[in-house]
DNA sequence: TTAGATGCAAATAGTTTGCATTTGT
DNA sequence: ACAAATGCAAACTATTTGCATCTAA
């Protein structure tokens, strides 16, 4: 089996993890899902491409990839389901529209300033982080 | 009943919500909890002040908050339940350590000018913001 | 070879809903 | 007075667990 590794495959394993048919179809299906995807929607991708991977590896594999940042759940509008955002190099930003709940992701990067001097400060090591605005989008103010 | 009536207390009436048993006592709850909370204990906290409260209308109210940007939820470690943090100004900073999931708060305010820039670049209304970094704390380096 | 990961199905837990009743304004 | 909010309990849905089996390294 000698497929293209993802960096993030590749990260995986360098963190002691075996890389198995189902974290990497996983992984496969939140690297083309645009970035944000509810359990729900990586349950249905996943068992699109291959049934016989269990709903329970989904979640177990979803755990693993939050513990090892690789993706992070957070709350868009369900109160039931959270949505995983790909943490692309280990950071993501994006605003919540608090009425119609769409979702707007832009790029930045003052942050890199202030995670150094936290680091320096507070005496940690940071590997990500997520920024979220909320507020009202253009189409709804 | 003519209690002091804290600020959020102002703010959730003025957006024209009744000021209900129920959401004055989830709301003391939040307030005296140091910022962090599960539903779990907002539902605990809630009855040992009024076991007449039920959970459907705590739910309730933990949703209307956030739609109110009061509190906003998100994941520390359970994959399950979400914590509520109490957004002080309209926002809201805090490390999470990766390993053993401590939560640490910090003071920061280099985002003003990245909120200005982004109204005025995207057409949107900015009224709050969360702030996550991972990482492994100083006692898990 | 073997620790680690899986799939299944049942169990669990957290949240939501419908509706009759109550309450804030 | 009356729309809004409540409490209850049942319904629902998402996630987790235990265990025998399988598989990547």
């Amino acid at each position: 089996m000698s497929e293209e590794l993802s960096p993030r495959a590749v990260r995986l394993r360098d963190a002691g993890h075996k890389l198995t048919n189902a974290r990497l179809t996983v992984l496969d299906v939140l690297e083309t899902s645009g970035g944000h995807i509810t359990s729900a929607e990586v349950l249905e991708r996943v068992s699109a491409v291959d049934p016989s991977i269990g709903r329970a590896s989904v979640f177990r594999t979803l755990d693993l990839f939050t513990s090892l940042s690789i993706i992070r759940p957070t709350y868009i509008h369900t109160s039931l389901t959270p949505t995983y955002v790909l943490l692309p190099d280990g950071h993501h930003h994006h605003i919540i529209c608090t009425n119609c709940n769409r979702v707007i992701e832009f790029e930045e990067c003052a942050l890199d300033k202030m995670t150094q001097e936290l680091e320096t400060r507070l005496h940690v090591r940071l590997t990500g982080h997520l920024l979220e605005f909320y507020g009202l989008c253009d189409r709804c103010l």
